[in-house]
DNA sequence: GTCCAATTAGACCGATCCGTCTACCAACTG
DNA sequence: CAGTTGGTAGACGGATCGGTCTAATTGGAC
């Protein structure tokens, strides 16, 4: 095996960055490559295909914003923290200084421009499914199944949109509103 | 002037459904004067470029949330019922019956992959605005000025929040759920 | 030192991109 | 009728698209 810069781990960075401030499509094979500083074929070894570079992405993405909620996760975490660690995630991607911007939730952007029928749609709903599910799980220590379920629901769709139009505004004031609704809901139980 | 049909038109419909089913970027101009029927020239002699047409798109888009949103309205509504019909034209946008399938709020969508600085960013922002303006207006009727505008916001989030999660799964029931906890919301008042 | 696998730079491919241009045509206006 | 307007079909241009290929080079592993 190849030593340590990982040919593979710039070329996800590269179309990372590439992909959220421009969007995926208007993304070319060529641009990636010249900010990875990397041969064309280089791309085509570690991936199958653009669609696969992309998949990647999406996994990517995802796997971070695991790696931000547990950051934010002490162990052994109480309803309300738990329901603010999800928050916090949120911020933490909309504070992350862009280089062009903060441009809101880069899975719900990805999604936005694959087809209806397209896998990577698949990947961000089931990211989304499980951001619910743990804010259900941290409601749960604090209410009824059925409370902690509707609750939970809710606070996706306020995070959700909350993020679509700080993303919309080009910055995290609206996550932070939200975040304080969040924290006063949660609060109330 | 020429008679009906109306290039003009037959452009910014079949652009519409393009735009929407594919993304923007997706959509070549080709694609659009073959959906429309109609003569490369002709998209031109209408529009500026491709980005004149998708500032075209974006504020049709508008206008036809606007036409929902107002069919969705009676006369002197009540507070609840002014809030229901904005909730009514998102339910209608979601069910309008799409040839490839319901993908969520086409002007998210489209700010999606717009890059940060595009104009049309702003025409989306603008149209949000102008939603909870909405939403605020006719809580005023229920309440208070300051907590017709902190509930305008937090039913503002539900909805975006809804409608992006109702687009990952390509149905309009979350959308439902939404309106019923706004409904709820607003009787509470 | 020899091998091997990964990487390099870049030529190359056919397709498609957005946009321009020409030449012709149909319908309305005066 | 002649003139104008807006449409048609399609060739064309240069750029870029995603992807393949080759030939030379690199840096361990053995």
């Amino acid at each position: 095996m190849r030593n340590k810069p990982d040919t593979r781990s710039k070329l996800l960075d590269a179309a990372a960055r590439l992909f959220y401030a421009h969007g995926i499509s208007a993304t070319g094979i060529d641009a990636v490559i010249a900010e990875a500083g990397v041969a064309k074929m280089s791309l085509y070894n570690n991936f199958e295909s653009k669609a696969g570079l992309v998949q990647a992405y999406l996994e990517a993405r995802h796997q971070q914003w695991l790696d931000l909620y547990r950051a934010r996760l002490g162990e052994e975490p109480g309803g309300h923290d738990g329901v603010m660690a999800v928050v916090g995630a949120y911020l933490d991607h909309a504070e992350a200084g862009y280089e062009h911007g903060f441009r809101g939730c880069g899975l719900l952007n990805a999604a936005a421009e694959l087809e209806a029928s397209d896998p990577g749609r698949k990947i961000v709903a089931a990211h989304k499914e499980e951001v619910e599910q743990f804010l259900q799980g941290h409601l749960g220590k604090l209410t009824s199944p059925d409370t902690a379920r509707d609750l939970a629901e809710r606070i996706s769709y306020l995070l959700e949109g909350a993020i679509s139009r700080a993303g919309l505004e080009g910055d995290s004031r609206r996550l932070r509103r939200a975040g304080d609704m969040i924290s006063s809901m949660v609060r109330a139980l």
